[in-house]
DNA sequence: CATAAATAGTTGCGCGCGCAACAAAATAAA
DNA sequence: TTTATTTTGTTGCGCGCGCAACTATTTATG
């Protein structure tokens, strides 16, 4: 039997997602300087450091051609080194620069502040739980 | 202080919504023939009707302009009734027609399979959690 | 009643996204 | 070595999305 649309969890997750990202949108580029894309990718050399750009793609979820586009713009901006891989002559290394990295904590404590104020209504072990839910599923979902 | 990027439940709501809908945009097509956003558009008209079209954008998460061209698509199918509001001039009236009553069945169909896809690695129990934590979430993330 | 403000829906436009084609380099096969 | 295959990153292009301007109708205000 087919439930109800709106008790679909699909329904309320895109919902819940649409919410949110509308927020980070305006978000990212007032706390930023950069577009929620460009901080996104920011945020990910950050965390994940040293990156190819492959990685960056899939880390913060978004196809190569995105990822290089934002590498360089990032790298245009002083934010991002983009280096030569050594050995491979096809890669880059993508890191932060000492601006870069100044930045990264701003967006960083965005980030945190952002997350309160959606997951804030939820209570410590509450949050806990939803945590682990969603390491279940994206598992569960990733391709291979 | 600030949690790692990858373990912010903002970061994990993103990827999960991303690696979700990419499969929902192949799955719309080969199912019911429609777009994805206009295939939403039907769902919620199917599950809502009567709905104007200010009252399609709020249930689908979209703007008033996608749903008013989501709208005309569909009735130019013939799948969605527009019909006048009586009593008021501006107003429409979106109803599903047989035809479209027919894909809202598919389409549910393929909702409910998808959910079971990308829900179903959890417990019923587990499932009810997570749907009552969506709830509150969007609750308190919705405006007004 | 007049006119000002609010609301419903449509349309134009620019930007961001994803896809796919491409060039360059590395690796595998013969 | 030669050549075929795979991998990395860049770039071109079209479509979908969101915003904002606009028209038409309704409701509020003086």
């Amino acid at each position: 039997m087919t439930p109800q649309l709106d008790r679909t969890l699909t329904y309320r997750l895109h919902q819940l997602h649409k919410l949110t990202d509308a927020d980070s949108q305006s978000a990212y580029p007032e706390q930023t300087g950069l577009s929620m894309s460009d901080g996104r990718c920011l945020t990910t050399i950050g965390t994940f450091e040293p990156l190819s750009v492959k990685e960056l793609a899939e880390k913060a979820n978004l196809n190569k051609g995105q990822a290089s586009r934002a590498a360089q713009a990032l790298a245009d901006q002083g934010l991002v080194l983009k280096a030569d891989h050594p050995g491979d002559g096809r890669g880059v290394v993508l890191t932060l620069t000492p601006p870069g990295r100044q930045v990264f904590q701003r967006a960083m404590a965005m980030i945190a502040q952002r997350n309160e104020q959606i997951f804030g209504c939820l209570t410590a072990k509450e949050q806990a739980s939803l945590s682990a839910l969603f390491d279940r599923l994206i598992a569960h979902a990733r391709p291979r």
